[in-house]
DNA sequence: TTCCCCACCCATTGG
DNA sequence: GGGTGGGGAA
């Protein structure tokens, strides 16, 4: 995409202006237009390179009017969704147990995603939920717009109608765009090749890069159909095969292929390259997450010192964010310095969100939803009863609740008598100090008005008070604060509209740390979608894990689990290591495990390592080949009636004089004696004879 | 009205 | 393990 942007403009004098780029991230954003730049030889001005939602939100910004926007609208992320279907759940008495707001959305969404508006959606036939889905849909729609504010689908929805209703807007885009490029496209959704179909109608100057094998993203309604159906919405369109790899290893991406080749419904897409055949995939097992973490952090530390790969090279992948925790404690138990993408996301700590929630009000009053999360917070005597009160009031007369309450003395709305005394009071200080927050507003830049929230909500002193968490949340503030610090230059109201959209719409990679830090990587499989590295570690491999539990019926999402483990492999240039473990923590307790069925759709001849063989010979490590006498083994202790008084349970600590400290896996009667099973920190699995093992218990640690 | 504690429920992936 | 909602005390 790089080099025919480049080729548009140096070759074919294209002005830069007139390019659109979508990527799927801001960050794979940001490195496109460096790319380009590098190529070119000069900064290229104008260019724009976006991903959809965020074209469709500056879009909105500037257009929306006409779908009735106001340009200081709010972005609404799964939070404030959610507290938004609660509102009308209640509004509706609908009990929120009964119909999980996540599934009521998870069904909005799918709809919206299908293109299908609140009052279609009511029209046709449906079930029970489907008709209590319709009926919180369109209420749900309704109170969005009155708090003028949209939800991710709505980006682009709103924006897709705005091109069907207003062609003056859609032929504005169409004029200033004539090329159209867009990476990713095997994870693009309906919507968004409507809207690329609609900007490229006048010149059909579209371009698009996908691999139809690293379509990750169909639970967020992508839909790798686009691939297909982009050569039939453009018969003349010319299909270049990029199949020559410049990135991997021979080895690695015969492997991969191989994986992949076990997925049936698949165009044929035979990748070569003419790098060095490589090392081979190193298969590794592990007694649990902390030795799996363990040999990831080990190897790490080998490989910067024998191979002089730079740990900012390395990346641990994985299926689940909860992964990432053994492997960050064996980061600091050997300090190793690493880089966390996603998990506990900055943006959804509570801090943060109440601040960006004060923020929010201030720039968009009419915001319900980010006005009722600050109402109360700090505690300022207005409880959940006035709130409700204040919210059916609101709704009778159908204002906002900040409109409610300026005009709370109003003996037309009627907020006196729904509300006491008291609260009336609390009501009259919050109202004067959002009053003061929006006036000064306007005048104050991004980070100046942040302090001064802090200040005059009380809100610093709030998170003081806490003498645990102070720390933390200050700090969080202050990187807050210092997100906005960009948006202090510019002169306008707008520079906290963008700030407040921008902040909505990035993503955990975008703020990943590149190579400017030496430090290992550690992120989710979707994630590192896009990314490479010399050196990557993938974790839990392992039936349930990956593929994961939730997609191992379906036999199409079980081959989404495949692409993914695809996507993975496909991440290393030169070494390609994949870890599981017998043991799995699951609910405070340990599972056992199955390896994945993915290790066994690797060629032999690719890997080293493997099945048993890796830190331990074979014969020792046997019994784990049988995961069923496993699972009996670590589920039934041993009847205390058939043994001596002193025996194991499987889950015990024990040490051994030679292996020093362990767990024990099983203990089974035996001719006589006990046989043990028990896996040692640093030393692998051993099986051992109690009587001549000489082991001591060891007291559980807190 | 606020705060604290405990019981209970839930659990992929993310712009 | 974590978040939350309900109940009760201050």
């Amino acid at each position: 995409m790089a080099h025919r942007i480049a080729y548009l403009v140096s070759a074919l004098n294209i002005q830069p202006h007139r390019i659109l780029a979508v990527t799927f991230t801001n960050k794979a954003a940001r490195e496109l237009r460096e790319r380009c730049e590098r190529i070119l030889g000069a900064p290229a001005g104008g260019l724009a390179v976006r991903t959809f939602h965020s074209f469709c939100a500056q879009l909105l910004r500037i257009d929306g009017a006409l779908a009735g926007l106001q340009p200081n609208y709010s972005i609404y992320d799964d939070d404030d969704q959610e507290r938004m279907v609660r509102r009308v759940l209640e509004e509706f008495e609908i009990d929120p147990k009964r119909f999980a707001p996540r599934a009521v959305l998870a069904a909005i969404s799918d709809a919206k995603n299908q293109m299908i508006e609140a009052r279609q959606y009511a029209a046709g036939p449906g079930s029970y939920f489907e008709e209590i889905v319709a009926r919180v849909y369109r209420r749900y729609q309704e109170l969005l717009l009155a708090a003028n504010a949209v939800d991710f689908d709505d980006l682009l929805l709103v924006t897709h109608r705005l091109f069907e209703s207003s062609p003056e807007v859609l032929e504005k885009y169409q004029a200033r765009f004539k090329h159209l490029l867009i990476d990713e496209f095997q994870d693009t959704n309906a919507l968004q090749f409507g809207l690329a179909r609609m900007l490229a109608a006048g010149h059909h100057n579209i371009c698009v890069v996908g691999d139809p094998n690293q379509s990750i993203y169909s639970w967020r309604h992508a839909d790798p159909r686009n691939m297909l159906d982009f050569k039939r919405v453009y018969p003349n369109a010319r299909t270049v095969t990029l199949d020559q790899n410049y990135r991997s290893t021979q080895t690695i991406i015969e492997a991969a292929a191989a994986l992949i080749s076990h997925n049936k419904g698949r165009l044929p897409n035979d990748l070569w390259t003419e790098n060095d055949k490589g090392a081979p995939v190193v298969i590794g097992e592990a007694y649990d997450e902390e030795e799996e973490a363990r040999l990831v952090v080990q190897e790490v530390e080998r490989l910067v010192q024998d191979d002089q790969v730079p740990r900012s090279a390395m990346a641990a992948m994985y299926r689940v964010n909860a992964q990432s925790r053994a492997l960050e404690v064996a980061c600091n138990r050997h300090g190793i310095p690493y880089q966390l993408v996603g998990g506990l996301k900055f943006y959804e700590r509570r801090e943060i969100r109440d601040v960006l929630a004060y923020l929010r009000v201030v720039s968009n009053p009419a915001d319900d939803v980010s006005l009722e999360r600050v109402i109360n917070v700090p505690a300022r005597g207005i409880s959940d009863r006035t709130v409700t009160a204040l919210k059916n009031t609101a709704a009778r007369h159908g204002l906002s609740m900040f409109e409610a309450i300026a005009r709370r003395l109003d003996p037309e709305v009627g907020v006196a008598e729904a509300v006491n005394k008291r609260a009336m009071t609390a009501l009259e200080t919050f109202s004067a100090t959002i009053q003061e927050l929006v006036a000064r507003s306007f005048d104050l830049a991004p980070t100046d008005l942040i302090d001064f929230v802090l200040d005059r909500t009380g809100y610093k002193r709030f998170i003081e008070q806490d003498e645990e968490t102070r720390e933390e949340r200050w700090e969080n503030i202050l990187e807050l604060r210092a997100s906005a610090a960009p948006y202090d230059g510019a002169d306008t109201h707008e520079r906290l509209w963008d700030f407040l959209s921008n902040v909505s719409l990035v993503s955990d990679v975008d703020t990943m740390d590149g190579n400017a830090s030496d430090a290992l990587t550690l992120i989710t499989l979707h994630q590192a979608k896009g990314l490479e590295y010399d050196a990557v570690f993938m974790l839990g491999l392992e039936e349930g894990l990956l593929p994961h539990s939730r997609s191992m019926e379906d036999p199409m999402q079980l081959e989404e689990e495949r692409r993914l483990c695809y996507v993975g492999m496909t991440r290393a240039r030169k070494r390609l290591y994949m870890l599981r473990s017998f043991k799995r923590g699951f609910r405070g307790g340990g599972l056992p495990t199955l390896p994945s069925r993915f290790l066994d759709e690797l060629p032999r001849s690719h890997i080293s390592g493997g099945r048993a063989q890796t830190r331990h010979d074979a014969r020792r490590a046997e019994p784990f080949r049988d995961p069923a006498s496993l699972r009996r083994a670590a589920a039934t202790p041993l009847p205390a009636s058939t043994g001596p008084r002193d025996t194991y349970t499987a889950g015990e600590r024990v040490r051994h004089s030679v292996f020093g400290e362990g767990v024990v896996v099983s203990c089974t009667a035996s001719h006589g004696d006990f046989e043990l099973t028990v896996a040692f920190a640093g030393n692998g699995v051993k099986r051992l004879m109690q009587s001549y093992a000489k082991l001591e218990k060891v007291p559980r640690a807190g």
